[in-house]
RNA sequence: GUCCCCAUCGUCUAGUCUGGCCAAGGACACCGCCCUUUCACGGCGGCGACCGGGGUUCAAAUCCCCGUGGGGACGCCA
């Protein structure tokens, strides 16, 4: 069996968004699940738009999603060799020819059919220029489509879907610079790079007979061809970049995991029974195409927060205490990987949707933070500052400063007040995390230490005398 | 406008190819209860869908046709 070959071909005028992202990872799943290869290959073949950065923000991407490539980059800007011979070839053999028609008339004409109702097409006119006529003229070069008969798509996914070929253009392969088109270098580079399987995204679906046609006219074998439905946002349409969130990056930068997108993204449109988690070492075992579904898909910033929050729950502390680093120093705390910082993640991995919420939540634990007017005098009230000199006492006195221990005094006094543990806990929490809500008290003290806590306790105790007194 | 694609809970989906196991299963969100030192997590329960109409059949979410709805494409962009 020849070996598959896929491939993901992104235009660099942007970021990596949703939908290539998960283009990229079927591709690439596919080719996996094969022991096939992927490769990548960069259409620049639009100079205006094409940058460097968004080239080095797609290789990013895919770089931290985790899906590699096994060959490339390929850059179309370094093959205009090949289209241009292409193209000659085709002219040669009469399968091409040049068309003098400026833009701005085609546009006019375009206007017209619309107006009558008709599909814009390219009426073909100097298909029949006297030979030589374009000679020294701007020109383009215009692939000779058939004008009768039918082209049939066997597409992977959706089955065959046949057009008229009187409803097929004749697509410029050439333009006046000499530079190439997409539709003309999409199929030279498929063929020449040996690519097995096209598999990319519906709006791709009307291009593809003209392209079938194409690799006819060249001598190439048409590979297998596959389209998946897009994704929508979540107001229907095409993804926007307005009402959507749709750079990948832009959610790592926000403290999202690649784990999670990954599984979000590859359940959009593929499934495998009742199961909802993934990793990408099962996905390259149990991916197959003939699971991906025919209808477009929503994109759901919610299901993929839910996913971001079962994977920073069930993550390594360690790894994670490494990626929260730069979300806290953003918050302008100093801190780096350490086995105490993993502590703190340890905390909030069950209540932090993402990285960014868990630096947020974690200030008190670098910086003491002063509680409100409100909380503190519902909770640090007069009655409380004996407590918490006896607490004082009690840690002090620990031989042992552990969660076991802090519960035992809490519970202890608790008793002595003859109160339930809230009633003495909810004013600790307050005093040493400036607020009412947080992970468990005992968990706060541990990861705080003995002489933080004492500190805390004690200005706290402070300051309700300074209070009643004043 | 023309051509093309699609159609199961609000959303993502299982089931459709190979009709009966489906008075349609799971997940997100939402609501309620339980757990509980707060917030979460977790557990349990609830709400909630086969777009409509014809046909084929003993039997249709599943097959066929027609509507309707949604989307995409019609570039010297990709």
């Amino acid at each position: 069996m020849p070996e598959i070959v896929t491939r993901f071909a992104p235009s660099p005028t942007g970021y990596l968004h949703i939908g290539g992202a998960r283009t990229a990872l079927f591709n690439w799943l596919f080719a996996r699940s094969n022991a096939g290869k992927f490769l990548l290959r960069i259409e620049d073949t639009d100079r205006e738009r094409s940058t460097p950065e968004a080239v080095a923000a797609i290789l990013e991407g895919l770089a931290w999603l985790g899906i590699p490539w096994d060959e490339g980059p390929y850059f179309q800007t370094e093959r205009m060799e090949l289209y241009r011979k292409e193209a000659e070839r085709l002219l040669a053999e009469g399968k091409a020819y040049r068309c003098v028609c400026t833009p701005e008339e085609l546009e006019v004409r375009r206007e017209a059919a619309r107006a009558k109702g008709d599909k814009p097409h390219y009426d073909r006119r100097c298909r029949d220029l006297p030979p030589g006529e374009a000679d020294g003229k701007p020109s383009v070069v215009r692939f000779l489509a058939p004008l009768s008969g039918t082209t049939a798509v066997r597409d992977l996914l959706r089955g065959d879907v046949t057009y008229k070929n009187e409803e097929l253009d004749d697509l410029v392969l050439l333009r006046t610079d000499g530079l190439p088109t997409y539709n003309f270098v999409v199929v030279v580079d498929d063929a020449t790079m040996g690519i097995t399987h096209v598999l990319r995204g519906d709006d791709h679906l009307n291009n593809t007979p003209r392209q079938i046609l194409l690799y006819e006219a060249l001598g190439y074998p048409v590979p297998r061809i596959g389209h998946f439905p897009l994704i929508h946002g979540m107001e229907g349409g095409k993804l926007s970049k307005r009402q959507d969130d749709v750079s990948v990056m832009a959610y790592r930068d926000r403290g999202f995991l690649p784990e999670a997108m990954i599984n979000y993204l590859v359940r959009l449109g593929w499934g495998h029974g009742d199961q909802e988690i993934f990793s990408l070492d099962e996905l390259q075992e149990i991916f197959r195409l003939e699971n991906v579904g025919k209808s477009p898909s929503r994109f759901d910033p919610e299901k993929l927060l839910h996913l971001n929050a079962h994977y920073i729950k069930t993550g390594d502390p360690k790894r994670l205490s490494v990626l929260l680093v730069p979300f806290l120093a953003r918050r302008r705390i100093e801190a780096e990987a350490s086995p105490w910082l993993a502590k703190v993640v340890r905390t909030f991995q069950e209540r932090s949707k993402t990285l960014e919420e868990m630096a947020e939540s974690a200030e008190y634990y670098f910086r003491p933070k002063e509680p409100d007017p409100k909380t503190s005098e519902k909770f640090l009230t007069p009655e409380m500052a004996p407590l918490f000199d006896e607490i004082v006492r009690e840690i002090e006195a620990l031989p042992e400063f552990d969660p076991e221990a802090t519960e035992t005094i809490l519970n202890r006094v608790t008793r002595k007040m003859g109160a339930k543990l809230g009633k003495i806990a909810q004013p600790v929490r307050v005093a040493l995390t400036g607020g009412t809500v947080s992970p468990g008290i005992f968990e706060v003290m541990d990861v705080l230490g003995r002489d933080e806590v004492i500190r805390r306790l004690t200005v706290a105790a402070g300051r309700i005398r300074e209070r009643s007194a004043g």
